[in-house]
DNA sequence: ATTAATGCAAACACTTTGCAATGGA
DNA sequence: TCCATTGCAAAGTGTTTGCATTAAT
């Protein structure tokens, strides 16, 4: 999807420029779902004039296209997800990482909603404890 | 939940003031998924020097005591829900107006996951269209 | 009397916007 | 050349905080 947006001609408008090159660098395949100031920390590094005004318009850019999707886990931030398949999430309590988890069984509207929302997706949520939270547990 | 405390003694250090419990009454049965603001505006009404202090400081004081929760449904806004028994959300993609679901069947996990991550509760979103957007679609 | 809560204003964090300068197409 | 994008600074939105005053216990 994003491996697209690198190529020329894929968006009519959308200009590949090295800072939206490097961005998409970035998120490509990333699983960390960042936030806009994680985006901006890594692609500075390499591109130091970068702008958070760029940053946000290339997200929403991006976002506006379909090739990433935008998330509302965390009420501080906006997190932004390459993956843009259906997928779950694990996010855990303790240091709010989020995980993406297969969509295996599908989940259904319980039968008397059906009629009256027509669902065109799902998302679950699966709240608790990762691996590496539950060894610190342990040992303190 | 938010019943009992209406009730003295209930939480020790809880003050029962004119404000705090009219944000109470607003809550308590209250479907809407109010945000700070719309709790705000309704509360306001019959309490006109309530402040936004004032409501933000008791939203949180509810959410830190476990009577109500906190979902970040909305990247733009907290929104609260009084309703703090598993439960999961319709969530109209023309309205953005979030509607109470019943928890049917339980979701679970794939099983590779399982001994990594500890699921301590799941949460499911449903996207769609709700039943008025869908007419007003039919009409226009 | 003690201590928590109120209301105001200022501060804060995240995001968007206006605009002149830049640089892809 | 044309027009989208950049980077900066200012503005906008939602939320928190400091503090003197008020009021519940």
């Amino acid at each position: 999807m994003l491996k697209k947006l690198q190529q020329k001609g894929t968006l009519p408008g959308f200009k590949r420029t090295p800072q939206r090159l490097a961005i998409l660098e970035y998120l490509d395949g990333n699983t960390e779902h960042p936030s806009a100031e994680e985006v901006y920390e890594a692609v500075s590094k390499t591109n130091p004039s970068l702008s958070f005004a760029t940053v946000y318009n290339t997200l929403n850019t991006l976002v506006h296209a379909g090739a990433i999707l935008e998330i509302s886990l965390d009420p501080e931030r906006r997190r932004y997800d390459p993956n843009t398949t259906l997928h779950n999430h694990a996010i855990c309590i303790e240091c709010r990482r989020v995980m993406d988890i297969p969509a295996t069984t599908p989940v259904n509207l319980p039968q008397q909603m059906t009629p009256a929302f027509n669902v065109m997706c799902c998302h679950v949520e699966f709240y608790g404890t990762c691996a590496s939270c539950q060894s610190k547990k342990r040992i303190s």
